[in-house]
Order: C-alpha cells, then structure tokens, then sequence
DNA sequence: GAGAAAAGCGAGTAATCGCTCAGATAATAG
DNA sequence: CTATTATCTGAGCGATTACTCGCTTTTCTC
C-alpha cells in the first residue's frame, strides 16, 4: 500500500542532475503558479521539458518528488536560522530576535503559496518523523539562543514561538503583504510580549470541562502516543 | 468542470436525517482519525453505513460534503465568539481578551486534526467568498471590541491576531496538549505583547530585496487580485 | 573507433475513485 | 388494502492519472 518516497537513483552524468533539477523546479513551479491540483506526473514532465519516463528514473513515486522539495526548503530555513543566529553573536537580545524573525520572513513569504502547497501536501505524505526532526534542530538552535534570557519552559516556548510566527507570516503573504519591515515590526511585538510579559499568576477560571490530567509546566510537550 | 458544492435535497423523513448526519459525522471521524487521504465517498459511506447511492442523494459531490462540515463549524465560531464578547459585557479589556482567548481554544483543541484537515481541505473548495465573509464577520466583531482600546489599524490587527491565536493553538493541538489554562495564558502574553507593546520606530535596517510598493499603513490588508 | 553504460523517450497499462442508475424496500396517504 | 412518494442499494461506468517497459539516443571508457 504505501510506496517508497526515497529517491531512486543518483544521477551519474551532468545532464541526469540537470534532469532532476528541472523536474524539481518544475514541481516547484507549478505549484506556486497553478496550485496542488494541477500537480500529476505528466505536468511536471511536461513542464519540465523532459518524458515522464524520465521522471520515474529517479523519483520512485510522486510522492518522491514533493519529499524532496519540502527537505530542500526545510535545510534552507535551518540554514537561514543557523545563520541568523551566528551573524547576530555577541548582539543584544532584540536585534538578534529582529535577525531570526527576518529570517523566517524571507524564508516564507518569497513564494507564499508554494509555501502553503507544501504544508498542504505535508498531509499526505508520510513526514511526522521528519517533521519532529527539524522542529527539534529548530528547537535546540532557537531554545539555545532562548535559554539565556531566563525564559522558564524553553521547549514550550520554543513551539509557541515557531507557530505563532508562521502564523502570522503565512497569513500575510497570503493576504499578499510584502513590507517585510511591517510585518517584522508586528511580529516582534507578539514575539516580545509572549517572552518578556510576566506570566500572570494562575487564575483558575476554569476553563469548559479541561478534561486532560494537569500534566505540562517546565517538561516540554506532550505528544501523542 | 466546476460541479456544485451545495446540498442536494433536504431529507423529509427522520430516518434520512439520520442518514445525513451520518455521512458529515463518518466523514468528520474519518479526518480527524485517517487524514485527508483516506477520504473518499465510498469510504465515507461504508463508515457512516449507508450506501453511495444514499450519500449522493443528499450530496452532489464529495465537496459538499466538506463544505457542509466547514460551514457547521464556523457558524460554531462565530456563535461561540459572539456569545463570548456578549458574556464579557462590561468587563475590563484583559477579561474580555481572556474570554475571545478561551473560546478560541475551545473551539479549535478539541478535534486538532480534524481542524487542520479542515483548512488544508478547503484549498481545494471554491469557498474564497465565504472565507472572506466569516474574516470580516471575525474582524467585525473583534475589531469593534479593538477599537475601544486605541489600536491603530484595527484590520491589520485582527488578521494578525486572528492568525496568531491559530496558529499557536493548532501547534498546541497536534502537539497533543489539552491544558487549556496553559495555553490561554501563553496566547495571552503574545496577544498583549501584540495589542499593547510601543510600536518601534521603523528602523530602515534594509531587509533583503524589499521588492514591493511601499503601500500599507492604516489602510487595511492588500488582498491579491 | 567499438562496446558498454547511462540517460531519455512516450504510448500504453492498471488502479483508483467520483459518481450514476435501474431497481428494491420502507414510509405515508387515501 | 393499494397507490404514491421517499429512501436506500451497490454493481459498475468513465475519467483521471500514477506508473511501466521496450526501445532509442547520448555519453563514457579504453
């Protein structure tokens, strides 16, 4: 039932890398341009000047290919953070926040709707694990960079961070924004008052029926199974 | 090549009641259980123990079925939005933001899944002028609750934090947690932060190819097209 | 140059899945 | 009861599309 998403061969000549390159660009293309439903082998190959034959020499499935280009971008946002994060050594904690929140601006909102293709095609593919994966890199770069500045639940911290950027970047370039120094600005005052604001004391409103056990504080999250 | 997306005929019998609910719950469960590549209108039908024949005689098309599911769930929102500022009549701003913050969550956290499916799902429906019209009821809403707080550009503002909150709370659900005292609190300090931090002075620190219009600024956001 | 290996081709196959329709069964009316 | 209308059934049709395979062309090796 489940097909392989590996790649299937290496290519071996320069025109063979070239091949995979521009079946790669091609996807890429299409699904910035004309959206996940106009994405099926034959398009790609067509589009990408090459025969669905060979496509299939070097993707098993084309699942094979979007797996591909999800890894590729999700080694450019590690990258980019990694880089941010190095560049803004020995500054202070609000440029180097401004630096990583640029960072995941350019990352995302160049090619906003390839980006939401990708996290739409996400669903279909088997990634969770990978996905764990690169949320942990985020999260050691970004809990590190974290840790200093006295911020209690790091791991939390570090998701709430993640979501709530992408949020609001993924919904801006959606919404066709492209000032990057305005929506760096709004994000950073999320950022900063989720970081910086004093935790308000427990108030036990209750909450509707919280019907989990009382578990979380100073543990990471909780995943399922 | 564009089909219908609205329901076929209403059922007369309480037995075909019955059927209909049947199919939007089997296909609920399916979402929030196997994922969006699992559902299909055989598959639904088989769960919800029906027959295609049935199923299509109340739903043209498989969309429908998804656009019956979504539309449910917003009236929920937008109910449990409105019932929530109502409630807060009269209290004080940070009250009244805990209530919106709470509905919020109750809404979203019980079914994380089944929520996220639902969007990616609706990249695929026709349903752009309904998005827009639940944003700008959302933006109604909230934004006339913004407004007595002297937020600058209350559009902005309730796309931001309308994505925010999302975003935040989708990451939480799938993470698995079901605290909800915890997360409102965090949710809180970001959308405070957001709502009541100083706006920087905009430092022309140049962020990469700055490729668009200077536009923006209290003129709500720029949609495509 | 010859031979081998790699890369490329694209018509065709097979599997999936949305959806129909001809007829069976159940509820309701008179 | 009969007639009528509503509901349900599920085998299978049709269209789409992921993927194969026998063959040709290009590049590499010696």
């Amino acid at each position: 039932m489940q097909r392989s998403i590996e790649p299937r061969k290496k290519p071996r000549q320069a025109r063979a890398a070239a091949t995979v390159e521009a079946i790669l660009q091609a996807a890429a293309h299409i699904l910035e341009r004309e959206g996940l439903a106009a994405l099926n082998t034959n398009h790609i190959a067509e589009r990408a000047g090459v025969s669905v034959g060979s496509l299939y020499q070097y993707f098993p499935t084309k699942q094979a290919i979007m797996t591909e280009i999800i890894r590729r971008k999700r080694r450019r946002l590690v990258d980019a953070i990694t880089l941010s994060l190095q560049a803004g050594e020995g500054e202070s904690f609000d440029e180097r926040l401004d630096r990583l929140i640029a960072a995941a601006i350019e990352h995302q909102i160049e090619w906003p709707r390839l980006a939401r293709n990708l996290e739409i095609a996400e669903a279909f593919l088997p990634l969770q694990e990978e996905t764990e994966a690169l949320n942990q890199a985020l999260a050691d770069k970004i809990g590190c960079f974290l840790g200093h500045q006295g911020i209690g639940d790091v791991a939390v911290a570090t998701m709430d961070l993640i979501a709530l950027v992408r949020g609001m970047i993924d919904a801006a370039g959606l919404a066709g924004e492209t000032d990057r120094t305005f929506l760096a600005e709004r994000i950073g005052r999320a950022a900063r008052g989720y970081l910086l604001l004093p935790q308000a004391a427990v108030k036990t409103r209750s909450m509707g029926h919280s019907k989990g056990i009382a578990q979380r504080r100073g543990s990471g999250p909780t995943h399922r199974r």
